[in-house]
DNA sequence: GCCAACGTTGGC
DNA sequence: GCCAACGTTGGC
């Protein structure tokens, strides 16, 4: 059992988006960094937790709480030619890229990044690294508990 | 919309 | 296999 923050821009898909969706559960496609791909595709298992970041908006922050609801599997829009995650250079016999199904399991209120910097408790996010970008990163199980107990309820 | 940081590409 | 050029990310 792993836990991880995966950013989202909530103009492509919100927490709000993501609440409506069927079985509430997206497939996390269009990851097109091989560090964050790897830790999709071998390291990932069904019941890991997430936390749904948002990020590039007005507010970045966690906006709430998902969990791994599939093993990885080929991201579809890499074939797709009209996509903007085409990549010619994958094929059916051998994709390049992967992703997991995320399921919500509840939106909380918004925990910005601002707070989130607040508490030296999370000082060793990946998130909080200077010139960090990946869009997936693994969490402490100490920094998942904080954010989920204290931050969540506090 | 600026720009620092970082990843990728491709010529050599 | 080096590294300059270029593209992207994402907070501000």
């Amino acid at each position: 059992m792993r836990y991880w923050l995966m950013k989202s821009e909530p103009s492509d898909v919100s927490i709000d988006d993501l609440a409506g969706f069927p079985e509430q559960t997206v497939d996390w496609y269009g990851v097109r960094n091989y560090q964050a791909r790897n830790f999709m595709r071998d390291q990932m298992e069904i019941g890991d937790g997430v936390l749904f970041y948002h990020s590039n908006c007005k507010v970045p922050g966690v906006a709430g709480i998902a969990r791994v609801a599939s093993l990885a599997y080929p991201d579809v829009k890499q074939f797709d030619p009209v996509s903007k995650y085409f990549d010619a250079k994958a094929t059916r016999e051998q994709p390049r890229w992967f992703n997991v199904d995320v399921q919500l399991v509840r939106k909380i209120p918004l925990i910005s990044l601002d707070e989130l910097r607040r508490h030296p408790e999370l000082a060793g996010m990946r998130i909080l690294q200077r010139g960090n970008r990946l869009s997936i990163t693994p969490l402490d199980p100490d920094e998942w508990r904080f954010i989920t107990t204290s931050l969540v309820n506090g």
